[in-house]
DNA sequence: TAGTTGACCGGAA
DNA sequence: ATTCCGGCCAACT
């Protein structure tokens, strides 16, 4: 079975546990590809499947990036709510 | 097959 | 604290 990398990213991301958040590049990371943060990126913005929770990955810097699903706004608000940011 | 595209990253100015 | 720049990666066309 060829798994794509999109695909491990995208498995990744769904088993992100309420209130936890992981940066792009760990995704990255733990996808097997520590430098393709950037790609990774590029995969959730072209995700748009609720069952997984793309609103827990956020940048490196601590800033919170995009979301396609109610802007950065509604990121951060989740988050908050979640109690993964203050 | 090669060129383009970005919800990124880290260092420099 | 900001803004800029080059590098990196996999998918898409």
């Amino acid at each position: 079975m060829t798994m794509t990398f999109k695909e491990k990213v995208l498995k990744i991301v769904s088993r992100i546990p309420e209130g936890k958040v992981l940066t792009y590049k760990q995704v990255a990371e733990k996808a097997g590809s520590p430098n393709a943060a950037r790609a990774v990126g590029s995969f959730m913005k072209a995700n748009y499947d609720r069952n997984i929770p793309c609103h827990r990955v956020i940048r490196s810097d601590g800033a919170i990036g995009h979301y396609n699903r109610g802007g950065r706004n509604a990121k951060i608000a989740l988050l908050k709510k979640e109690g993964a940011i203050e």
